[in-house]
RNA sequence: GGCCCCAUCGUUCAGCGGUUAGGACACCAGGUUUUCAUCCUGGUAACACGGGUUCGAUUCCCGUUGGGGUCACCA
């Protein structure tokens, strides 16, 4: 049989980190099996399920990379199946009437658990059973004629055909009457596999306070979509030996629910910072590119035709692309800033200023300023001077760029052209004179 | 509180009766580099506790503790 997963939102315009964890493991799973992915949306909260809440949560999708293989469900469109199943329920003695607590709200549908213990194979957490005793009679549709979830939940499923339900684990006490349900119903109970929650540092769920538990979250502090994706996928499962980067084919090849870990686990930033700096270091350079220059154009910053030299030296050394304004400004325009500290510790002490000027009148003889002459230059006066590299390149890299560290000085220098090099050095020196 | 779930380095993932308890992130030290990042080498660091079962428990069972979930005419 082929196997059918889904991911079931109700569209709140935020996509909460959790949820769209176990999007990503049904995904996978899917795709694992070579099965089919769909989506429902689960909008009959009419109040929240905005179109704006609704294209939040398929751009979200769409980042991810998670694409669905049937049309989306839309559960507002469903209803009357919904209560003609509770008609249905209600005929086969599976169901019964009542204005629940007598408050004068009018009759509401009940479902009637069964007088029986209830168990089911988790696919993750293994056997789980419950007492009769411990189940409880629940409602099904309220007095206002209008399904609860429970109901329509299960009926859409049956409905996409849901082969295997992979969801939180907060979910666990529901499935008990979700297979009550399946039974009473006559439909084949699906497979279910609850994924353990993604808590804070606290070790408590994560909640709006937190911070960082939307999706959209990550995107703006420019996390790709690919990285989330991996690291996700991460937490709480694993391949079963040491990779941890990895394709989507590779994690598509290993997943397999029965190695899903039901303890709970907490998203560290910090690895998500190195991952992403992983994966942008695998990006192709004209990749990188464009995201440098959308990240710069954002910030009103005019990059110009040829600045793929600058953002090919960054490449390697950034882990968000928030980190590429300020460690290349000074590339695209004269008026940078000065790090205060760097000029103090390097730049405003004895005998700089004139080591300086030297080097500027060096570099004023040099025929053609490529990075192999300049580099040598810079190496010959080293030597000759025997001044050493730490009392000449901090310097220079100061008076260019007025930050004390970034990529190599030689190309950066060459980048710069001789005459922008000569001016700064100029400049650098008049100003803190 | 009832019922249920969970418990290996700071974090994450391995381990599925016998291991010097491993990898990754982070951290520390050293190397490479003009700086920073990268890269390379090494290091610190964990089986919550108590009982069993067993020749032998991180691993199996029970309990304790701790954390979480759930007990709606929300989803």
């Amino acid at each position: 049989m082929m196997t059918r997963t889904r991911f079931a939102p109700s569209p709140t315009g935020n996509v909460h980190i959790g949820n769209m964890r176990a999007a990503i493991f049904n995904w996978l799973y899917a795709r694992h099996t070579g099965g089919k992915f769909l989506l429902r949306v689960e909008d009959t909260d009419r109040e929240r399920s905005t179109p704006e809440a609704i294209s939040a949560l398929l751009d979200a999708m769409d980042w991810l990379g998670l694409d669905v293989d049937e049309e989306p469900l839309y559960q507002s469109t469903r209803m009357d199946a919904h209560l003609a199943a509770a008609e249905q329920l209600l005929a086969a003695g599976h169901a019964y009437k009542e204005d629940k607590g007598g408050t004068g709200q009018g009759e509401c549908i009940i479902f009637k658990m069964p007088q029986e213990d209830m168990i089911f194979e988790d696919e993750i957490k293994g056997t789980l059973k419950k007492a009769a005793a411990d189940t409880q009679d629940f409602v099904i549709v309220r007095s206002n004629g209008t399904p609860v979830f429970h109901l329509a939940n299960v009926l859409d499923d049956i409905e996409q055909g849901i082969t295997h339900v992979i969801r939180g684990d907060d979910h666990i006490e529901n499935t008990y009457r979700h297979v009550a349900l399946y039974k009473a119903l006559g439909a084949p109970v699906p497979k279910f596999a609850h994924l353990p929650m993604i808590i804070n540092a606290q070790g408590k769920p994560y909640s709006k306070r937190d911070g960082d538990a939307f999706v959209g979250d990550f995107k703006e502090k420019g996390f790709l979509g690919e990285t989330l994706f991996n690291y996700l996928a991460l937490l709480g499962w694993s391949p079963g030996d040491d990779r941890e980067v990895m394709t989507r084919d590779e994690m598509i090849a290993a997943f397999e629910l029965t190695s899903c870990k039901s303890s709970p686990a907490q998203v560290d930033l910090r690895k998500l910072v190195w991952m992403n700096g992983e994966y942008i270091r695998a990006m192709k350079p004209a990749a990188f590119s464009e995201m440098a220059r959308n990240e710069l154009s954002a910030a009103g910053v005019d990059v110009g035709a040829d600045a793929d030299a600058v953002f090919e030296l960054m490449q390697s050394r950034t882990k968000l692309p928030s980190e590429i304004g300020p460690a290349t400004a000074f590339f695209f325009t004269d008026d940078f800033e000065y790090d205060q500290k760097a000029v103090e510790k390097k730049l405003l002490k004895e005998g700089v200023f004139q080591t300086l000027e030297k080097i500027a009148e060096i570099f004023q003889t040099l025929e053609t300023f490529d990075e192999a002459t300049v580099d040598k230059a810079l190496h010959d006066f080293v030597e000759q001077s025997g001044l050493g590299f730490g009392a000449v390149m901090p310097p220079i890299r100061i008076a260019v760029s007025g930050q004390q560290s970034g990529p190599d000085l030689a190309p950066v220098l060459t980048i710069l052209g001789k005459d922008n090099v000569l001016a700064r050095i100029a400049k650098t020196i008049e100003r803190f004179s």
